[in-house]
DNA sequence: TAATTAAGTCAAGCGAATTGACTTAATCGT
DNA sequence: ACGATTAAGTCAATTCGCTTGACTTAATTA
């Protein structure tokens, strides 16, 4: 990261950056719009129709695009609609939590292939590494058995944990201060041999939603994810964002009023945490998931009593998101269980008043997404298909050759 | 804005586009560095020498750029230094607020060349806008007297004024309503026969900071900008951040507490607003900033007391950006006296904990920004000067000719 | 004084998009 | 039914900006 030469600059670009660009921009028009005839493609992108064209038959004999048959629409020459190819590319999505460790292979498409998971030492890095690189080996084996092709196809590796990260003060157990200190990513590098990328775990979720979910095709949202701790996922201009170090969005450390430090961090009154002492369920039992979903179906007391407090904190976290992005949508995903996070999202109702209460608006101001405890290992496996894929700035950039 | 084809795409690009992001990279390389050679330039962009002798010859004749004396250091043949040249580039900033409009010509650099302000009626657009005209002009006379290649070097306007837009609800006072639904732009547009944009004054003033300010070369940088209201500019990923609707960072709107609807906005605590009802003073009082200072440098009891009260709201929104953000740092700026303002920031000290209150960090958690009150409108005038010479995303993209 | 190092130029080459004419294949109008 | 029209897509030549590699210039070092 840091230069070796003092002089700060962006990098260049050159014709293999626009080449880049434009290979991304069609794939993602693919990815968004279903499939497109290559003169969709020129007028949407804005190339003229022989640069599609070629950029199209790269694709095809890349495997990564494939053309259907042709449709006949009104006058002129019937088009030829191409679509993406889900086994164009495959990744591989590891998450991290305290007590757990899955993963599953995902394909281009986004689409789950393989999956698994196990019990983690939360203070044992290192023996932690040997249970996930075994867990890793299983769906790359698994995702061989389904697609010859997949090993070269593995564009990467993605990781997400619990953050934030890179705080030395932390020995709070939530934080997983053994694992923030070991070596992860270089590890795992070693030991698969793939790129590996880190995010924190909402961010993962809202990548999940931005390839598969409420926010597709979204350039501003917001993704506000209650899991054990709480933090927010933040797309914005069509890309994630993760701030200066990686932290952004790591809300559940926001402290709840002004009056400082003795206060209260969001953390400890709307996340899956607090409601499990709360309840006075261990987050161990294996059987957690359908215990709160029966407490949520029998309308048990405490669990409404929990639901109406993370209700008022929630909304007015999401009055906040809103008066601070100004984001097209708020999205609530959660691993707690389908019906507890809709009657969250219900209690939350009526949302407080804010900037995002304008006439003609397109997309809810709050929408329930998903609810899959998987979609973490998900959105992490989307990230590296997202560096691969997506349309971004940093893609265009000259990379700077690794000195000597 | 919405697309005649339902299609959803991001534009192409091609060799235009490679080219004017590389020039834009070169002049943000000698913006931030002050002078460099070719080689300098060509090693920080990772192009070749060949590439930057063609855009630097090209700069150079533009008159955007200009070579310096040959300095010898060490071996090898000496280096010739390009600048930047100053008078390369105009802009023209405007800013309107409640009861005032300023107008500046800028230079490439930042520098402000020429200046005036007016008062404005409140609730007339139409009169106000003749007013605006009648400034515009007279800056733009001004500049021409400067500078003969003034008018064809003049890149744009921007205004800025409060937001936040496109809210139909506002009859509050405090948002112009008039001048909401005023086609300002429109009108400038034919008066001037400029590109006009338009930005809200917190993000006008993190313009300003980032052109000549404490955020200069700063890629992750919130500006919190205590005025008449209060609003935070987002600088992310080096960009000015303006969320979906162009309402990001409004965050004087933001409740104080999940209380709800009866809660009190942060505008309503920390603002010029609120400190001039608390001291009953009148805004429109011609010596009011002396006044201000007057009472901050006699350490005015209820002046004391409004800043501990302001500081302890401010105290908290810098954590919560922090939290949010993750920024490198967060600069406050005011349009209140310089003294006052320091003793803002003292006040809030000591800052809340925060992610941000990591070890190693390079600049402060919160630092003092600008309290010049013309730095809204050079931040508006720098809005153009960004859009036109920063390496911006956009600025590769092939752009829509504009149908028939 | 020669070797070395670095800045910068020259001229040919290359790659990706552009241009404009052309081909193909459908619908529309009479 | 048949020509006119419209639209998809290809072909071949062109253009434009970066790259390549050899070369020139001008300084420091041994």
């Amino acid at each position: 990261m840091d230069d070796i030469s003092p002089i700060r600059a962006k990098s260049g670009t050159n014709q293999e950056g626009t080449s880049a660009h434009n290979r991304r921009v069609m794939v993602e028009a693919l990815r968004l719009n279903g499939a497109l005839s290559r003169a969709d493609l020129a007028r949407a992108t804005q190339l003229t129709k022989q640069a599609v064209s070629n950029i199209i038959e790269d694709l095809e004999s890349d495997g990564l695009v494939v053309g259907l048959d042709a449709v006949r629409k009104g006058r002129g020459q019937p088009s030829t609609p191409y679509r993406l190819v889900p086994e164009g590319a495959f990744a591989i999505g590891l998450q991290i939590d305290r007590h757990l460790t899955r993963a599953v292979a995902v394909d281009l498409m986004g689409s789950v292939l393989a999956r698994a998971e196990a019990n983690l030492p939360l203070d044992e890095p290192s023996k932690g590494v040997e249970i996930i690189l075994g867990l890793i080996g299983g769906v790359r084996r698994d995702l061989a058995a389904i697609s010859s092709q997949s090993e070269k196809r593995l564009v990467g590796l993605g990781v997400a944990m619990p953050g934030p990260f890179g705080l030395e003060n932390s020995d709070d157990k939530w934080m997983m201060p053994a694992w923030q200190k070991f070596p992860l990513l270089e590890t795992l590098a070693a030991g698969t041999g793939l790129n590996v990328g880190l995010q924190n775990d909402s961010a993962a979720c809202a990548t999940a939603e931005r390839i598969v979910g409420a926010a597709h095709g979204v350039d501003h949202a917001v993704c506000l994810y209650v899991g054990y701790g709480i933090g927010a996922g933040l797309i914005l201009n069509g890309e994630l964002y993760s701030g200066g170090h990686g932290n952004a969005g790591e809300i559940g450390m926001a402290l709840l009023s002004p009056a400082g430090p003795g206060s209260t961090p969001l953390e400890h009154r709307a996340s899956l945490a607090s409601l499990y002492q709360h309840l006075g369920l261990d987050p161990e039992d294996r059987d957690i998931y359908q215990r709160m979903n029966d407490l949520v179906l029998a309308e048990n007391p405490r669990m409404m009593a929990w639901i109406d407090g993370a209700a008022h904190d929630l909304r007015w976290s999401v009055h906040l998101i809103e008066t601070i992005f100004d984001p097209q949508t708020v999205i609530l995903t959660s691993g707690a269980p389908q019906a507890l996070a809709r009657r969250l999202v219900e209690a939350m109702h009526p949302l407080l008043p804010s900037i995002a209460d304008r006439p003609g608006r397109s997309l809810p101001r709050l929408q329930l997404g998903t609810t899959d405890p998987w979609s973490i290992a998900l959105g992490a496996a989307a990230a590296p298909i997202s560096r691969a894929f997506d349309p971004l700035f940093s893609a265009i950039l000259k990379t700077r050759s690794s000195p000597a």
